[in-house]
RNA sequence: GGCCAGAACUCUGGAU
């Protein structure tokens, strides 16, 4: 039954629901989480209707098959749906509730959200790099750095977020400092630091970061390559891309 | 110990 599953998974990420469901057809035996291969695979091929469908059909729902659908109806924009779901949920764990967290944040509900994270049971770095995420995405910085540092585990994805937020918010010197004591950084990491710089219209900067990069994945490319053209730069613009390992 | 659900960077496309 497990390969059954991923094999399922695989046909979805590779937007082949209807080969997905003949196979899950045939199977000779489905457990809970076959079913729910289904619904998720159907959410991340827009076809919640499909994914309602199953949910409905299916003997017996746990936690996950709840989330996968409150997580689709929040893709799909409808937030009240989603938000119904989720108080009809007979359990939720964390993740039940960071999902219903992102919902609110991506429909700049942020003092909703505010109230959602206040009340979650257990908060995990997860939880908690949403609302940060969702604080920085309103410029709401001090909010977020409080949280920040309020945090008893960061990871590298907190730390870039907190940094992207300084740095979208033209506080490009903030974030730097951060960047500069963040324990590890990653290709995102430092991607978010040059494109901090560059929106602040400072293409040395960005460009010095660029070069201390150990590797220099496409989307930091992209972003040296923008922000030279926008400084008219054309010149360097034009040699990063020449230098360019995959162009697109 | 194994991608059934959740958080970060650039661009592009789609939807509104």
């Amino acid at each position: 039954v497990t390969s059954w599953n991923s094999i399922i998974a695989g046909y979805f990420q590779n937007y082949r629901p209807q080969e997905a469901r003949s196979l899950f057809d045939k199977m000779p035996e489905r457990n809970t989480t076959s079913w729910n291969s289904m619904i998720s695979g159907y959410v991340k091929n827009n076809m919640l209707n499909h994914a309602r469908k199953m949910f409905d059909m299916m003997p017996e729902r746990n936690v996950v098959s709840w989330t996968a659908m409150v997580r689709g109806y929040i893709q799909e924009g409808a937030i009240s749906e989603a938000e119904s779901i989720f108080h009809q949920m007979p359990e939720k764990n964390v993740v039940s509730w960071t999902v219903m967290l992102g919902g609110l944040i991506q429909e700049n509900r942020i003092d909703d959200a505010r109230r959602l994270f206040d009340a979650m049971p257990e908060k995990d770095v997860v939880a908690r790099t949403s609302m940060i995420s969702g604080y920085c995405q309103q410029g709401r910085l001090a909010e977020a750095r409080e949280l920040f540092d309020d945090m008893p585990r960061r990871n590298v994805i907190s730390w870039t977020t907190m940094i992207s937020g300084y740095a979208q918010n033209l506080q490009v010197d903030i974030a730097r400092k951060l960047f500069e004591v963040m324990p590890e950084k990653n290709e995102v990491s430092w991607t978010a630091m040059l494109t901090g710089y560059t929106q602040c219209g400072q293409v040395e900067e960005a460009y010095d970061i660029f070069e201390r990069m150990p590797n220099k994945p496409l989307a930091a490319c992209n972003a040296m390559i923008l922000g030279f053209g926008q400084s008219g730069k054309v010149v360097e613009a034009r040699r990063v891309f020449n230098q360019m390992g995959v162009k697109d």
